[in-house]
Formats: C-alpha cells, sequence, structure tokens
DNA sequence: GGGACGTACTAAAACCTTTTATAAGCTTCC
DNA sequence: GGAAGCTTATAAAAGGTTTTAGTACGTCCC
C-alpha cells in the first residue's frame, strides 16, 4: 500500500508481446489465440491448420504470456510459500533441496523467506506470502503457533497444530536403531549430546530416546548427558560440549549425538584427547548430512532421508492444493541406521580405560 | 502455457475484499477510494474527513490489495532476483543474509533459485524469474556467460560481463595481509591450499596470492600447494588435503588455505598428525565465516564482509533500478585480517622439526 | 427453399487496480 | 442572474488474460 515512489519510471522495454500482437499479426481475436495456445476446450472449434499458425506466429514473436494476467484471471499461482528457519545448514538446505526438485519437476515454484526465529519477521513474511499469491505453505524447523490460512505442511515442527500436516521423523524408531546397534556392540555406558531448545526436533527425539533406553535397559545418566547450545552450522558446535563431558570424569564408551555436525565435532574433542575412535570411543551422529560419511573415521549415523522429506512435503502440499489426497495430520519417516567406521565393539582393553579416566 | 490442468477449482475464499467492496460499503467509487488509500495526486481534492473514512473502512474490513491486479497496471513488482549456485553453505547464506536485510528495509522483495551449476537450469530459472517481474538480479558465485535483460550485480562474478556490476573482494589486499601477517611472524615455507576449480573465486584469489608473494619474496613452491576438489561444505573437504601436504614431507610452518571450512579441516589433519597450531604451524584461513572463532584453537582468518557485501548487491541493484546512481562493472571491497589464535611466530624449536618432518 | 446442424470464429465480460478526463453541485462575484 | 471557479467526487480506460455466450456462414437433407 506504500511503496517507495520513484520519479522516474522505469519503463522496462519486456516481452511486450501480447495476445493481441499476435491476433492483429495473424487476422484473429486475442480470445482465439489464447484458445489454441492453451488448447482449452474452447479450442475445439478451432481447425488444425490455423492452431499451427498461431502456434507458430507465438514462437515467432516470442510470446510470453503475461503472469500477472492470467493469475489475476485465473487465481491460481502454482506457488507455493516455503518458510524457513535458516539457510546455510545442511538440513534446512537438503530439505529445500527435496522440495525444489518435486516442485519443479511438478511445474511449480516456489517463494523462499527466512525468519531466524523472530516471530515478527515470520508474521510479516507469512503474510507477503499471501499477498504474492502462494496457494500453500511448506515451514522447516519452524513453530507455527496458528494455522495458516492455506494448506501447509510442516517439516520437523512438533506442534501439531489442527491443520498443519506434519513430516515427522519416527524418532522411537531411530532411537532404537542407534541404541540396539550400540547395546548390540556391548556399550553400556552411554553419553549424549541432547538438541538446543530452540531446534524442533530436540524434545521429540529426547523423548523417544529415554523411552527406548528404558525399554533396552539402558540406563541414561545425567551425568553423561550435555545438551547442545547456540547456533553456530559447524562442527565448532559439538567440540565444547564434548570436551565438558570429558572433563566430568564419568567413564562411558559411547556417544550418541543430536546431529552429524555436533557428533563430528565431539570426534575432534576425542581425538584431541587422545582417545581413539571407534577403539576407545564408539561415536553415533544423526541426520547422514553430506559431511558424516567423509569425517574421520567415518561416522556412523541414523540417516533421515532429509531430500525425500522435501519432496514428500512438497508431494503433500501440491496434492492438497490440487484437491487430491485429503489432510492427514502427520507423515512419518523411516529413519534408517548408516554404519561406518565410527562404531565398534566394547574392547576389554578399554573396560579398564574408558574416556573418563583419561586426562581431559 | 503448459500448467496441469486441474479439475476440482480450489476457489480459495482469499482476501475477497476489493476496492469495489469498500466503495460499495461508502457510498463511493473504487477510483476514490484507491487514490486516498495510496495518498496518489489525485488524492489532492479529498477531503480530509472522506480519506479518513475511506482509511478506517480499509482497516476494517481488513483490505489488502490485490497485488497482480495492481503489478499488472503499475508494472512495476518491487522484486529482486536471487540467482545462488547453492544454499547450505555460509559463504552463500550470509551473502543472502545481507541482502535480505537491505530489501526488507528498502520495501522490497527477492526470490531466490539455486542452480547447483546446472547451466539449463539457471536457464529456466532465469527465464522463471523474469515471467515473475523481477527488476534486477542478484548473483552469488554464478557465473554469467551472458548479460541478462535487466540491472544486474554479481557477487564473486569475475567473468567481467557487460552491464554487470561485479562486487569483488580485494583480492591482492587480502592476500597481502595474509602473507604480510605470516611474513612478520617469520614464516618462509607457506604451503596452500587452492580453491576449486568451480568455485568462481579462485581463479582471482590465486593469481593475487602469486603476484604479492613474489612482491613479499616469498616462494610458492608446487610441492606445498594443493587444490580443493569437491563440493562438500563442511570442514570435511579440507581434512584430506592438509593430509595430503603432511604426506609430502616437505617441510612448511604455514598454511594458507582458500576458506575458513578447508583451513578448520586442517586444523583437525595437523592436530590428528600430532603438530601443534600455532606452535608447529600457523594456519590462516579466508571468509571469516561463523565457525572460525569458534575452532580450536580460534582462527586467524581474511575476513569477507559477506553480509556487508550482500547489502551493497542489494543497494546497487535497487539504486539500479530506481534510476539513482550509475552503472560501475565493478565495486570493490576491502578485506580485513582477524588474528585470532591458529597464527603464531617461528619458533626456533620448530625450526628443526617443520610439519613435513613429522610422521603423517 | 428453409430448418437443422456444424464450422470457425468474434464480442464482451470478468479479474482488480490506477489514472485521466470530466461532471455535478455549490459559492462567489460583478 | 449568469459566468467563473472551487470542491468533491465519478466514469471510463487501460493493463493482458481467460471464458462464455453468441454470430455468421456454409452445407445437408427432405
Amino acid at each position: 500500500m506504500t511503496q517507495p515512489s520513484t520519479k522516474k519510471q522505469p519503463l522496462r522495454s519486456q516481452s511486450r508481446v501480447t495476445l493481441k500482437t499476435i491476433a492483429d499479426h495473424l487476422g484473429l481475436t486475442p480470445g482465439t489465440v489464447s484458445a489454441a495456445l492453451n488448447n482449452s476446450p474452447a479450442a475445439r472449434s478451432i481447425p488444425e491448420h490455423t492452431k499451427n499458425r498461431i502456434i507458430e506466429a507465438a514462437k515467432e514473436l516470442n510470446y510470453r504470456p503475461n503472469f500477472f494476467a492470467r493469475t489475476l484471471r485465473l487465481r491460481r499461482t502454482y506457488t507455493i510459500g516455503v518458510i524457513a528457519e535458516e539457510i546455510g545448514d545442511a538440513y534446512g538446505a537438503m530439505v529445500i533441496s527435496g522440495i525444489e526438485e518435486y516442485l519443479r519437476m511438478n511445474n511449480y515454484f516456489f517463494l523462499t523467506v527466512i525468519h531466524r526465529h523472530d516471530p515478527k519477521l515470520l508474521q510479516t513474511y507469512a503474510q507477503m506470502l499471501l499477498t504474492r499469491g502462494v496457494e500453500g505453505f511448506i515451514t522447516t524447523d519452524t513453530s507455527l503457533t496458528e494455522k495458516l490460512a492455506l494448506p501447509t505442511v510442516a517439516v520437523a515442527g512438533h506442534q501439531r497444530v489442527e491443520g498443519v500436516t506434519n513430516i515427522v521423523l519416527d524418532h522411537k524408531r531411530a532411537a532404537h536403531l542407534a541404541l540396539e546397534h550400540l547395546k548390540s556392540l556391548g556399550h553400556k555406558d552411554i553419553a549424549f549430546i541432547k538438541g538446543q531448545t530452540l531446534s524442533s526436533d530436540s524434545f521429540d527425539r529426547w523423548n523417544a530416546i529415554c523411552e527406548v533406553a528404558q525399554e533396552l535397559k539402558i540406563c541414561i545418566r545425567p551425568e553423561l548427558t550435555v545438551q547442545l547450545e547456540g547456533t553456530d552450522s559447524t562442527p565448532g558446535i559439538g567440540y565444547p560440549f564434548a570436551k565438558q563431558l570429558l572433563a566430568r570424569k564419568h567413564p562411558f564408551t559411547a556417544l550418541f549425538a543430536y546431529n552429524d555436525i555436533s557428533a563430528i565435532g565431539s570426534l575432534w574433542a576425542f581425538h584431541e584427547a587422545g582417545l581413539r575412535v571407534p577403539e576407545d570411543i564408539s561415536v553415533v551422529g544423526f541426520d547422514d548430512t553430506p559431511g558424516a560419511a567423509f569425517s574421520n573415521p567415518p561416522l556412523t549415523t541414523v540417516r533421515q532421508p532429509l531430500l525425500r522429506m522435501g519432496q514428500i512435503a512438497a508431494q503433500t502440499v501440491v496434492d492438497l492444493i490440487e484437491g487430491r489426497g485429503e489432510y492427514v495430520p502427520e507423515i512419518a519417516i523411516e529413519p534408517e541406521l548408516v554404519v561406518r567406521e565410527s562404531t565398534g565393539p566394547v574392547s576389554s582393553r578399554r573396560e579398564q580405560s574408558t574416556a573418563g579416566n583419561v586426562k581431559a
């Protein structure tokens, strides 16, 4: 409503070829040209050779339909609004890649906004997307508090908001995969790095871990538990917390980290402390981001199919928009354990010389 | 032109409040309402109290102007197209953050597309952005081969395309800052990690380094030079190349890496080899991404003001669009050396026991 | 030779804004 | 009392597309 008014009109020459241009060119009317180009029902009665003439002319004149006029008339934009917390981390980027791929294949487009956990910015941007005619929303790692007015799919949103479809990892299964793996290798003293309070997966994942641990008779000890803080999206985020675990001098033979980057940061801390992975400590990450396979040693991790999750989110929201498929409150995604080289059996030698006993 | 046709009309209820709604409500005409709400020149003759009534009613009915109708008429979208190579790395994310900030403050919006170095996708998306009415382009880390039809600013684009404004770091100054720093600490045997061929800064930065090295009488030896490969955007990318440097058994007392993540990966490799930083090897990174300050030890690095570069890019393109300021082919950005703890003087002890002599 | 039907289109409305030209009603002034 | 001028609006066009209803013309059939 209030835009900065500019004196000088930019007046782009643009693609000034309209339906009328073509119509005049051929001695027809815009309506006919439109029907032919869109092959609409009205084009039934247009003879083949006229259609061809029209298509030919459109190509020749390099006709591009005016998106705004069309949208105004059709009330369809074929556009999704993607609301992300941040770009620049592997998690969000992979989900967005999946979204991008699906939408591109299906002739949809998307607008991305980032809100950095600022509720006011979120509000502003949601409104803006609405104005720009998006027909649905996908959020990632964003805590929606209220229902948006359009079909909405939340990737890793755990608020269970009415009308919003949540794409969530089956965290219980994930916890089971990781802990069962560690248990089968003989690990009993397992340390944990929990996620930041703000990260929307933190709560559910931790709950699942606690439940599963109980089922598997694995004891979770507060002395072996730390919680991430900060928003750094490099392994640097895990390093100090792993050091902290070591400093507590409570022995442990394995670590289950909240995500790959904190796991990788921990590898480093262990290295520095003279501990070998996996001989002295086994480490399990979470996500299977691209870095995981290239860490040293390559990281055993619970794989979230992030690309796939993005695709599913996109498909779900498009189906909702097009009236196919109906609303479900939740879609569970199956995690997968990727065993690499950061986990191994508890060695008898290590039973004496566990992490906690080594000088940190 | 060919969209998937949907049977069921979604028929959003949308903000079905138009100018006509308000006009009818007040017994006026849409034209009057429009004039009042926009405070256009035509509103001169509308008395204050009528204006107030109109504004009041608009607020009450929650009127939102239809973006598409308005754009159709005004031929302005106040939108910039941002073409990025990838999101998910700190570099692109920070530049985009800067862009976002400037544009938001100035009532512009932006559409982001990513092309992952796929020229076809780039082409498709550029066309799509044009269709969507963007009034200018900003590219990051993208090698444009031809001029786009609108004002264009390239961040870290080095093709010097006619009509495109390049925002480039003063690489000579950057090289000077880093090498002078190392030289002043007594380093003579300096290893280098070059950037990937695809990364658009690689070429210029390396040239600058070579020039400056010559000026400072620092010898660049091929045995102490490696080149990054791959697209991983975590420190994992630097690790193997640092190992490779060590494996060559040529002594060096300092490393100047292409970017922070490869520098951090190198730190790790050195650590692993039992070398201390900075006592045994000094390491200088590039970029000053958020992780740099939190690495171990905190990284000395050449700071690129990425946020600022994004802001400048946005400002430049907006100025171009609005007819303020005129085209310049290049805007140089001053780097800054941030000295942290990964660099230190060459110690006499180290002179005997340099990196190359240690078992890798 | 005239009604029915088919072919090949056209005309016009609708989507919602902005803007320009114009009009209606009132006051003022000589 | 009528022209001039001011105030307060309005009507209509334009922007480009899609769609519905309709028209003009020809052919066929009995």
